[in-house]
RNA sequence: GGCCCGUUCGUCUAUCGGUUAGGACGUCAGGUUUUCAACCUGAAAAGAGGGGUUCAACUCCCCUACGGGCUGCCA
């Protein structure tokens, strides 16, 4: 029997959910939820210089859009400082770690020196071995004994096993002069306290777990499973930055992708199950995997993307997707919809859906449930609207007032309109459609017609004629 | 400089010694059609280079090239 999957995300606080973070953050979370286990947060706030609480709210605020749940309190390592330096001491009371007295100018000259004789810079420091009755009453970090012999094997499960010569491995400060813990001892102790069994983290921290290893090794603890897993790259294959735009996963909440749609098109980046591209939350955990992780960075991809994320809003459920809707106008800072708007909206949904790839395409094509009367076409609806186009529009009224307003019969109605005019239906579609959306792209005419109601399209069909007539 | 990781169509990937190297996005050409989208059919499109090992290599080994990471009293 497995001991209980325990997962977690360690953003450091210094900005927004950056895209590359918040797929580690869901490869953390479905390898979790797909084992009924555990996925913590822990914010890495060491560093009080780059620290900020608005940048904490940012991340947190951007998982809970992306969906991505965690277990128990937000954990900060900040506040568990004393609880490093205890262990820190712990070793050092163990004899499996050291005072060092060096100094940083020292050891900034013996760099120096070494990278100019091209000399490995790997720092000796000579306070290994001194007996502690020679030790000066001075500031001094702590070290820890490095193995000198032999190799440490990372066993990665997707970069496979690793092997870094002890030799290459220096006598580490755990303890900083002024007493506070650096990153690498703080990660260990906050990863064995909360029990973590599988850091799954970018792969610029392979060679660190080497490193990380020496201090579950001198305190006696279980190495937690590691997978580290390739940062994503831009579409140009360089690593991310801010020229590629979109780093942070809420301007991809504002450029109106669904959460669901992010999730699998980020699951799928650089991971695959079989051939299947499309899937649902209770699929990718259940079919995720270490060893399927590649290892080759992934590049972003819009298109492709645009292609998920309409495929997941083609299939959300009507209402669900009205939520997700309103919860994206709201977020855009839209007066909130009447009922009569959110009635059609819902109405017109099954129309809408597989028409979008994002929240704004559908809302464009959903302006026609959205607005009023007069509907104030746009220039190339308006085009549509010359004088034969309205005239034939108010010889259709009467014929559409005596339908069942049922789509078959209408479509009826309409096509026997057209067809004793001796005109193609076509002809009579696009006007149509001007009419009644004031614009040029949007949903079949019939069922916009039901989605509006009788008088509402007569209405609307009427305004349109009048208006040219009128104005003419 | 030292150490470590990576490299299959434009992109995401499958292949876990023997396949016409498969799928998806995108692209192109058709079809459907009521605009937009969706959908259907088809096409073009790949193993970085060089050595080995083997009856057989995308797959295993080595070298090179290119890309990336680590090498802090940063995280």
């Amino acid at each position: 029997m497995h001991s209980p999957v325990v997962t977690r995300f360690a953003p450091s606080p210094t900005g927004y959910l950056h895209i590359g973070g918040a797929r580690t953050a869901l490869f953390n979370w479905l390898y979790a939820r797909g084992r009924g286990g555990k996925f913590l947060l822990r914010i890495e706030d060491t560093d009080r210089a780059r620290s900020t609480p608005e940048a904490t709210a940012a991340i947190l605020k951007g998982l809970t859009w992306l969906g991505l749940d965690w277990d128990g309190d937000v954990i900060s390592q900040f506040e568990r400082a004393p609880r490093h330096a205890d262990v820190a001491h712990d070793l050092l009371a163990k004899g499996k770690a050291y005072k060092c007295f060096a100094t940083q100018e020292e050891i900034q000259t013996f760099r120096g020196t070494a990278e100019a004789e091209k000399r490995s810079t790997l720092y000796r420091s000579p306070w290994r071995d001194a007996d502690p009755a020679t030790h000066p009453d001075a500031p001094h970090v702590i070290r820890i004994k490095a193995p000198l012999g032999g190799e440490t094997v990372i066993r990665d499960r997707v970069q496979g096993d690793v092997v870094i010569r002890n030799d290459q491995l220096d006598d580490m400060v755990m303890l900083r002069s002024d007493g506070t813990p650096v990153y690498m001892l703080a990660v260990v102790v906050d990863d064995h306290d909360m029990g973590v069994t599988h850091v799954i983290r970018g792969d610029d921290h392979l060679n660190n777990a080497a490193r990380q290893m020496m201090i579950y090794q001198a305190m006696d603890w279980d190495v937690p499973v590691w997978a580290h897993i390739p940062l994503i790259h831009g579409p140009d294959g360089k690593k991310l930055s801010k020229r590629h735009g979109a780093l942070g996963v809420e301007e991809y909440q504002a450029m109106g992708y669904p959460a669901a749609g992010m999730r699998n098109y980020l699951t799928r980046l650089g991971w695959s199950h079989g051939d299947d591209e499309i899937f649902t939350d209770a699929e990718a955990q259940a079919w995720f995997d270490l060893d399927a992780i590649g290892r080759a960075p992934a590049r972003l991809d819009f298109k492709k993307l645009d292609h998920v994320s309409g495929q997941h809003i083609a299939r959300m459920a009507d209402a669900a997707l009205l939520h997700e809707t309103v919860a994206y106008l709201d977020s855009t800072g839209a007066p909130a919809l009447t009922v009569l708007q959110t009635d059609r909206l819902l109405a017109a949904m099954p129309n809408l859906k597989d028409r979008a790839r994002t929240f704004p395409e559908l809302l464009e094509k959903a302006h026609f449930a959205l607005i009023g009367r007069p509907v104030g076409p746009d220039d190339k609806a308006r085009e549509l609207l010359d004088d034969v186009s309205c005239r034939i529009l108010l010889e259709l009224t009467p014929q559409l007032q005596n339908a069942t307003w049922s789509r078959q019969d209408i479509e009826a109605a309409t096509a026997q309109f057209a067809e004793d005019r001796g005109m193609k239906f076509a002809r009579l579609a696009g006007p149509l459609r001007a009419a009644l959306a004031g614009r040029t792209a949007t949903p079949s005419v019939f069922d916009m017609m039901l989605v509006l109601g009788r008088d509402e399209t007569l209405a609307r069909l009427g305004d349109a004629a009048e208006n040219r007539t009128g104005g003419a």
